[in-house]
DNA sequence: TTGTACGCGTTATCAG
DNA sequence: CTGATAACGCGTACAA
């Protein structure tokens, strides 16, 4: 029973062709009604299905695509997963899962992987930003799309969907500004990777633009992480002049930060106000809701995913850069009128 | 330059046949070391890479497997696709991600497409129990390893690995009592499920071993959602003699409730305890965390895996029903003696 | 409308 | 040790 039928086994039970069998099972015009309901019939009686490999060895196509983020027990990449799987799914085509583990070597291993497996593209979300981009040439020789989703690297004639993270740094800081807090710290991540950057760099704008000056002191770099972020609240907490605001790239630092806070009897938002990023479902589930900004993962997958199927129906080149507006989602932990 | 290189390209430059080709990439013993490493050179000098549909085509193994879950996009189905990729992704597998969406029809086409598409196996949970199975049976006529984790059809010689979700409402419903509670109501779902019915029927036993008479008023069947967990809740306390505490199988529902009591007045735990269900990432991150039971959901994913790597390996069938110990995770949103 | 013949890229078998 | 050939399952020019 392990046995799988061919097209040759039905049309050796017809007495026809396989190239008849074929005809029928691809809307081919050049048959008759008769010999294809036929055909299908027999198919259907015999358990026949179509050996997607073979017509992928054939046409080229694979009908495969591979998607490769940092890990996919994020509800970040999760959600920009199931966004680009919502809208290729319609069209024919797999989802293949890889992870790099924010490891530049496994993402090059991931690419060799993928090519091998002949997809008919490429979507992903890059580890970091400073390193050789052989691999990604690699794809591009081979002409086959090449999208990437929220981290991107700068190259030319690669598509991308992104978000504004500067105007989210902005943003979030514009809104710390306009609630009153006067000296604002920011928790950052590594500049090696441009979203980090990109956020911080809104922040200074949005400082500059209101007349407050910089203090470097109050920017500090750390992984998004509830324990960092509770230790680097504790740190601010000790300056001769403690922060009465904070902008963090990450939610789960916000919170650790608040964490912090509220155990050295500081009120959120009445006496310091935080904002985070990304908008972690938990982050709206908290009593003290946090304030964040919302980058619309499931989007940003449809979007990376509209662009592969562009690409590939047009046969010329094409460059798009999608980016996103980010959405400042107001919570309690920022919003000092409704406290 | 998007033409890709094959073995025959290889052959024709060095004057000699694909056939000496494919050994010296294949680690042939039957092959010279020094034409080995003559085509190991050029291969690379010419940018090869293996195909791995022709391989596939030729040889019956894909190295592909199918994994159906609900949606992805939630942190239970999206850690077990972790635990799932980590432990194949050593040994070749590509995992192939298909999303049902709680909707049956989709299920058998996710089965349809996967089964075209050559997967070595099949690694799923079901979206509801009360269905013919003739779609599992194809995936088994096929020879395909076919595994379910946490939502398991009931069928012969299927492996499963699952957690035992007996125990599960048994432990919840247990660390109640011995809190104190004296009326504990549960939410529960579609008791064609089976995991919401082994948890009720957990429940029950603890509920029945501590001599305490079984309510049916208490019992509500409702959806995992914050909402329609307050809602409940708001119709439990308007009872003669309401709840004392609650076990809900899900966690977003508990939320609800402890949202509901809390806007009613009633201390949670002083007044009221709540256990949830799956451990969601938010449960520990609230101010008043919520006691949870832990399903490890990464440790189902490779364990699925694992017992699929062993299908593999033995040609006889086996059937393997792998039940997880579910853990309870006390927080504040029951234990009492910490309040 | 149908049959014939070949190729997609690889590997296994059989000679040499 | 290497070459020639067939086969995996399918689709498609070309011929009939």
């Amino acid at each position: 029973m392990g046995k799988k039928t061919t097209i040759y086994d039905i049309a050796k039970k017809l007495n026809i062709t396989a190239a008849t069998v074929s005809r029928a099972l691809n809307n081919n015009p050049k048959i008759s009604a008769a010999t294809k309901e036929l055909v299908l019939e027999t198919a259907a009686k015999m358990n026949y299905e179509q050996n997607k490999l073979a017509q992928a060895l054939k046409s080229g196509k694979s009908y495969n695509v591979g998607v490769i983020v940092p890990r996919i027990d994020s509800n970040f990449f999760a959600s920009i997963i199931r966004g680009i799987e919502d809208e290729l799914s319609p069209f024919g085509y797999q989802v293949i899962i890889c992870q790099t583990h924010e490891e530049n070597a496994k993402e090059i291993e991931n690419i060799d992987t993928l090519l091998n497996a002949q997809v008919d593209g490429v979507l992903m979300s890059i580890t970091k930003s400073n390193i050789e981009s052989n691999h990604f040439n690699r794809v591009i020789k081979k002409n086959i799309p090449l999208i990437f989703f929220d981290r991107r690297h700068n190259m030319e004639g690669v598509s991308s969907v992104t978000i504004d993270d500067f105007e989210g740094g902005y943003q979030a800081t514009k809104h710390l500004i306009n609630q009153g807090c006067k000296h604002i710290a920011h928790y950052t991540g590594s500049h090696n990777i441009d979203i980090f950057k990109d956020r911080y760099l809104g922040y200074k704008q949005a400082l500059e633009d209101n007349g407050i000056e910089l203090n470097e002191d109050y920017i500090i770099q750390i992984k998004s992480d509830i324990t960092k972020g509770a230790k680097a609240m504790k740190s601010l907490l000790k300056m001769k002049t403690p922060p009465d605001g904070l902008f963090s790239s990450s939610d789960f630092s916000a919170l650790g930060a608040i964490q912090e806070l509220k155990s050295q009897g500081i009120k959120v938002p009445k006496d310091f106000c935080v904002v985070g990023f990304s908008n972690e479902p938990f982050t709206k589930f908290m009593e003290l809701s946090i304030t964040s900004i919302d980058q619309s993962p499931l989007e940003m997958g449809k979007m990376a995913a509209q662009v592969f199927l562009e690409q590939m129906n047009n046969k010329f080149k094409i460059e798009k850069r999608i980016i996103l507006k980010p959405k400042l989602i107001i919570r309690k932990s920022s919003l000092k009128s409704d406290a």
